[in-house]
DNA sequence: AACTCTTGAG
């Protein structure tokens, strides 16, 4: 490869001209007049608009000037390379051919096709013909070569070589002073995540201009140092530099960051003020910055008053309507928008997957496709990531296959996607082996595998991997903990537990947040070391969280502690007063002790309180659609059958001995008002749906977004052996395997 | 003969 791209030596070439000519020997051949110089040649004045030149105009201005002899000189060779190398539409590849047959390309030349790449995808080339020069030329870059090299760098955030041109700038006087270059290098620091390295060169440009201070702006910016953006936004004024257009791109896009109106308000007049020079990208940077602030009202008064709209400022404005929960309007946007790119796809594909209506999201996907819209990296996050929620595996698997199929990359962030989609679908083995396929792993990879082994309860083999892991060098961050305490909490690993937990400050250099105290909690809780899960709760060093009070208050219910159970209730009301699940819990742990007076005095009071709660929700997939069943759904065009496959399931679980546990209704509460309803639970819904479409071996997939009730998770397990069928049951919060007439938890959760 | 900084999806 890198053989092939280098340009050949220039010596190799046929010497046609020689270059000490000046250039006007050319022209023996032809029927210039022989006074007349090649760069005065008329030919050349029509290379002179890039923009108007489409690839078939270049292609005959080439052939005439082969014909006259003209690409033999220097000077007129680099102005038919710049014209195929800086249009807008430019052939790299046959700028390259172009040049590779100029004889003796002088420095103009080798800057031109060096900058022409180093904003083309590839900007890898743009090095390797910077190194090229250095090693196959007479010339030494300058300071216009510099700025290329550096862009190509900084476009690949390649930090080592990136340096490597700053060593050769800093050998040179006259580089080291520039302030092209500097400005370009401040860019290059800041494009490898490192605002400081670039704040030390922006301070030390003798003379700043506007596009100095826009780069140390931005890099501040990147570098999520909004304050300290703002700030040397403030101190341009008293330096004399006059803020541009580029400058209050940047400034709105801090602005949007921190979600602040007021100050939103204030830079828009700013702009008007001082006359900024208006552009379609600072309009849309505006547009973002009111999307982010909350103020659509300022958003859609912009946008109605732009005379030219990108897909940029349609997309922004979807993601508006979207993210404030208006679907409708966002979907009218994406209907009208005249031209619409995979990132519009995208926007509402992620809308919709993280407002938690993951089967939106997938339809949306199916519709992309028909649309022939092309998946990139980030439509296929967010359609994994909506599988992972509504448990579509076969789908998952679809595009699993897809990106093999067409040697899509997989990235870190891809990876993570494809491992929480296998695990959260319950394949925790797929995850297993897309995990062991990958060379490279960074922290959340890692993670994201940690966790799938811990929703399964395969709490050791999550340990194992975290050992691994330091083995690799990767070091954990505070999610990893998470997932290693959820780890030993679902598989009752409480010594372990206990250590890492003491582990991660002096050892790992993490303090634990109120999220690391609520698993220990639960892991000491789900033990039965109630007061020890207490003592924990009260000696938390920041006060103590809902999920820490609910942690106790589930482990009370499991071990029928009353007292403390009534006390960790009353705590995490005061926290969330409309939280139902903790009256759900805490009804639960009067029914298990058997306090049925309790239980019919909560069940009132909430009545009474008209609490509403999530409903219920099953979905399963089948042949790659998914289908949802709310209680007693009727909504489904095989309600037929699927009520007659009910009844079906209820003859047989009464043969067996079955009885309806009524007495837990409240449990989890699908529809409080029928007690009748407990068998049409959306679960046992969606597994006699699973029954009819689908066949042994395989299993039946089901996903619920609350956690399975006491009824509905024996009803599984008698089905599960009455009916030879495995099914696998992802509630709110692990995994349930059903098979033979019992559960992989236990029948504790 | 010319260069550097800017906007939406994750």
């Amino acid at each position: 490869m890198a053989t092939r791209i280098l340009p050949s030596h220039p010596s190799a070439l046929p010497r046609t001209h020689d270059p000490n000519n000046n250039g006007s020997g050319c022209s023996r051949s032809n029927n210039l007049p022989v006074r007349r110089k090649a760069e005065d040649h008329p030919v050349l004045a029509l290379l002179d608009d890039h923009r108007r030149l489409d690839a078939d105009g270049i292609r005959r201005i080439h052939a005439r000037m082969l014909r006259l002899g003209l690409l033999g000189h220097p000077y007129s060779a680099s102005r038919l390379l710049a014209a195929c190398s800086l249009s807008p539409s430019a052939d790299l590849r046959y700028a390259r051919r172009v040049f590779d047959h100029i004889p003796a390309p002088n420095l103009f030349t080798w800057n031109i096709i060096i900058r022409a790449h180093a904003s083309a995808p590839d900007p890898r080339l743009a090095l390797l013909l910077f190194s090229s020069l250095l090693r196959h030329s007479p010339h030494s870059p300058d300071k216009f070569t510099f700025p290329f090299a550096i862009k190509a760098a900084a476009e690949l955030a390649a930090l080592r070589e990136g340096a490597a041109l700053h060593a050769m700038v800093a050998k040179s006087p006259l580089l080291r002073s520039d302030v092209f270059v500097l400005n370009s290098l401040v860019h290059l620091y800041a494009a490898c995540g490192d605002s400081n390295l670039s704040l030390r060169v922006f301070e030390k440009i003798p003379e700043r201009d506007v596009v100095s201070w826009n780069s140390a702006i931005t890099a501040l910016a990147q570098g999520g140092r909004w304050d300290e953006a703002l700030q040397l936004f403030e101190e341009m004024d008293g330096e004399n530099v006059r803020p541009n257009d580029v400058t209050m791109v940047s400034v709105a896009s801090v602005c949007g960051k921190k979600g602040d109106l007021e100050l939103g308000k204030r830079i828009h007049s700013y702009i008007e003020r001082n006359d900024i020079k208006q552009s379609l990208i600072l309009d849309n940077a505006l547009l973002d910055m009111f999307v982010k602030c909350g103020s659509l009202a300022d958003a859609e008064s912009l946008f109605d008053g732009m005379t030219t709209k990108d897909s940029i400022s349609w997309t922004t404005m979807l993601v508006g309507y979207a993210k404030s929960g208006q679907f409708d309007a966002a979907r009218r946007v994406f209907d009208e928008m005249p031209r619409r790119d995979i990132a519009s796809w995208n926007a509402l594909i992620s809308c919709y997957e993280q407002s938690g209506r993951p089967k939106e999201a997938l339809d949306l996907f199916h519709e992309s496709q028909h649309a022939d819209a092309t998946p990139d990296q980030v439509t296929l996050v967010a359609a994994l990531s909506a599988c992972s929620q509504s448990g579509a595996l076969e789908l998952g698997c679809w595009i699993h296959a897809y990106m093999e199929k067409n040697n899509l990359e997989l990235n870190f962030h891809l990876t993570t996607s494809l491992i929480d989609m296998y695990s959260k679908c319950g394949d925790v083995d797929k995850a297993l082996h897309v995990f062991g396929c990958v060379s490279r792993r960074d922290v959340f990879v890692w993670s994201a595998m940690i966790a799938g082994l811990a929703m399964h309860g395969r709490g050791r083999e999550a340990l194992d991997l975290f050992e691994q892991m330091q083995e690799a060098k990767v070091e954990p961050n505070t999610v990893t903990f998470t997932n290693i305490l959820c780890a030993c909490s679902h598989a009752g690993l409480v010594e372990e537990g206990r250590l890492y937990f003491s582990q991660m400050l002096p050892v790992y250099g993490i303090s634990p947040t109120a999220d690391h105290y609520s698993c220990m909690v639960d892991i000491l809780g789900r033990a039965g070391r109630l007061e020890e899960a207490r003592g924990y709760v009260e000696n938390m060093p920041m006060p103590p969280g809902a999920s820490a009070w609910g942690a106790l208050l589930g482990a009370c219910a499991v071990h029928k502690n009353v007292e403390l159970g009534e006390l960790a209730c009353k705590q995490l009301l005061e926290l969330e007063p409309r939280n139902h699940g903790a009256y759900v819990i805490l009804s639960n742990l009067y029914a298990r002790s058997g306090r049925w007076d309790a239980v019919a005095m909560l069940r009132k009071w909430m009545k009474d309180s008209s609490l509403k709660k999530e409903a219920g929700c099953s979905s399963i997939e089948v042949h790659g659609v998914v289908h949802e069943f709310l209680v007693g759904d009727i909504s489904h065009p095989m309600k037929e059958k699927i009520y007659l496959q009910l009844e079906d399931m209820a003859s047989r679980l009464k043969a067996a001995g079955y009885v309806p546990n009524r007495k837990l209704v409240l449990q989890d509460i699908e529809d409080d008002a029928k007690e009748k309803a407990l068998y049409l639970h959306s679960e046992k819904l969606a597994i006699a749906f699973g029954l009819l479409r689908s066949c042994s071996p395989a299993p039946i997939r089901i996903t619920k977004n609350l956690r399975v009730c006491d009824d509905c998770h024996s009803v599984a397990k008698l089905v599960s052996g009455i009916y030879n069928r495995n099914i696998i049951l992802r509630d709110r919060y692990r995994f349930h395997h059903f098979t033979g007439g019992s559960c992989s938890c236990m029948d504790y959760w």
